[in-house]
DNA sequence: CGCGAGCCTGTAAACGGTTACAGATGCCGC
DNA sequence: GCGGCATCTGTAACCGTTTACAGGCTCGCG
């Protein structure tokens, strides 16, 4: 069917193994003998057949990615700053979305198996355990916002902590005292750690956090929209809130325009990630900027590290920092100022 | 290293090709022996080795897909419905990105071959001869939102001029009669779609098509707001916009905000995409719906249909339907009117 | 007891590359 | 003329499956 290696050798009068070597740059080859190889494998459209090339060199040149979700801008930019790196080293790349379901994310797992020579895991809800069962032995992992105690794993995270707490510290300095929160689903890591760096900050600040000011939302418009509503019927309604993302912040935005509250005079409004859209919402957002490329970037280069390296590979949890970034949905547009930040580097969680 | 289908069948006392038979569910196998083999390779956590599969079956159960970019909420919808589907088969997703470059349109094609059973390709650039030739023989293909005149290949495009028509043709039944248009990127097929279905509801309710009132946008937020004060500009502006997307149209609600316009009142906007987003911004955007995972999952359903049937395969030209959503950007409420809409089938392109 | 018919199972040849190893060739200096 | 070396090339084993084909076994029946 297809040409294969030996119609190439045959064609250009030599074995296989010197075409091999040809389209691998692996041993010398005389420079006419390469020319000639090279002439032929084109005319005949020649190229090697993958599996065969995986099958006996037990390298795939593919690296795995498994997704919670596929939904949003979020994870659009995770792999987009993957496929970067990965198309930079003419690799390839596997995705897959777990939906959420620990069955479904085992069965991603063993699906990756001699597929890829390297994982990038999403999974908020996968504890170590379960993971390193499913995991073939002995290939690199990267995981993406996960919370693991263990040291075993090699991490990425997003400074949530201390966006959270900047742009917290931000509204309080801005005079606020009661500052609503409308929170991330209780079961996802990014959402705990937003709400607790925004309590620490109103505990710095000598501001007891209030249950009553904390509403829960799922990281939806909708939640947002919902939250905010609840936040007002309150006998003492926060004067500024805080929404775990900007989809929900955007929700409380369209909330109060309907409600006739100004923003920001009557309620100051601020939300994390700095998604695209959020400089064009009326008023623009007050957010925390996350390089979400980047998050992904450098997952495939720690990851092309540990591929390299092998089982000598040391491991690392590693925390991107964050940006706050000021817009005029909370008033005082002084400056932009920058986050306090963490530095990046061996860390522990 | 890994245990293989050897070590399985020496352990369970059998030979290759029954635990090959027990894994693939081909021929008969006594139960005592099947409940055994499954045993004995649960035991040593054995799972077949998918490169040599390939390679002797010539299927990798996986479908690529090139995408132009990786950027905004367009192609992470695309790709999620794509991935519903393949997940339901239990196959992969091999997704790659082309930059809109022509020389890595070409790199993506090639290097796809032999990694997957099918493709879905979505790159307004490319002509059907470039994509023949670099197209593995006989591997099947589906393009997305690509203008091809032949019909040698399967294709699938959104109704933009139905859409755009209809979105066109409420705003003149609301009493307009100057309509700004704020267009898309020249060379995207969609865009220039979206624009001739525009300007021939102006046509049809007897509007002359203006140039001064269509301004070139690119389909970011950035341009929209750009493109509307360019419009405000004008001696006699108009009464109303429709941006191309989404996007722009949310980019002209920040601008029209900031100038003091009043919307819809003294200007209705709308939009076309239906971003989760659009029914959040203020006032709500109306605008026209495109189920983007549809699109997708429609490609991959084609896809596998071809794959099945082989060369037998009749090519079809689909249109994907679109629907009106009226909001408060562009007043008269009355009532969410079902696009004029195009049939799903065989179809001139 | 012999014998076909059904089941079930094993043998071995692909699939298309890579690569260790051996062999050929050319060149040089003596 | 010939050994020795460097450079290039070929042979064949291997990677881990699938599967066509050939048996082997069991069983019922004449």
């Amino acid at each position: 069917m297809a040409t294969t290696i030996r119609d190439v050798a045959r064609e250009a009068g030599v074995s296989v193994a010197t075409v091999s070597r040809v389209f691998n740059d692996s041993g010398p080859v005389r420079e006419e003998t390469r020319r000639r190889i090279t002439e032929v494998a084109s005319r005949l459209r020649y190229s090697p057949n993958s599996a065969a090339r995986t099958l006996s060199t037990r390298r795939t040149q593919t690296v795995g990615v498994l997704l919670p979700d596929l939904y949003g801008e979020f994870f659009s930019e995770v792999i987009r700053g993957i496929d970067q790196v990965v198309q930079q080293r003419s690799w390839h790349l596997l995705v897959s979305c777990s939906h959420n379901e620990r069955s479904e994310i085992e069965a991603g797992l063993r699906a990756m198996r001699g597929r890829v020579d390297g994982l990038i895991v999403m999974s908020p809800d996968l504890d170590e355990h379960r993971l390193a069962r499913n995991l073939p032995d002995g290939l690199p992992v990267v995981l993406l916002n996960c919370e693991v105690a263990d040291r075993v794993f090699d991490t990425i995270n997003i400074d949530n902590r201390g966006g959270a707490h900047a742009v917290v510290a931000h509204l309080l300095k801005q005079g606020h005292r009661r500052i609503g929160l409308i929170t991330g689903p209780e079961r996802n890591h990014d959402a705990r750690e937003r709400l607790r760096g925004a309590r620490e900050a109103l505990v710095a600040a000598g501001v007891a956090p209030s249950p009553e000011l904390e509403v829960a939302g799922d990281f939806s418009e909708l939640s947002g929209h919902r939250g905010v509503l609840a936040l007002l019927k309150l006998d003492d309604p926060p004067t500024a809130v805080f929404a775990a993302n900007d989809s929900m912040a955007i929700g409380a935005l369209s909330a109060l325009g309907e409600r006739g509250v100004h923003v920001p005079e009557q309620m100051a409004v601020a939300g994390f990630d700095d998604i695209p859209i959020a400089r064009y919402v009326s008023p623009p957002l007050t957010t925390v900027r996350v390089s979400i490329p980047e998050l992904g970037g450098r997952a495939v280069r720690r990851l092309f590290g540990a591929i390299e390296s092998g089982a000598a590979h040391a491991r690392r949890q590693e925390l991107l920092p964050t940006e706050l970034v000021v817009r005029r949905s909370c008033g005082g547009l002084s400056r932009a100022t920058v986050d306090r930040g963490s530095d990046v580097g061996t860390h522990a969680n």
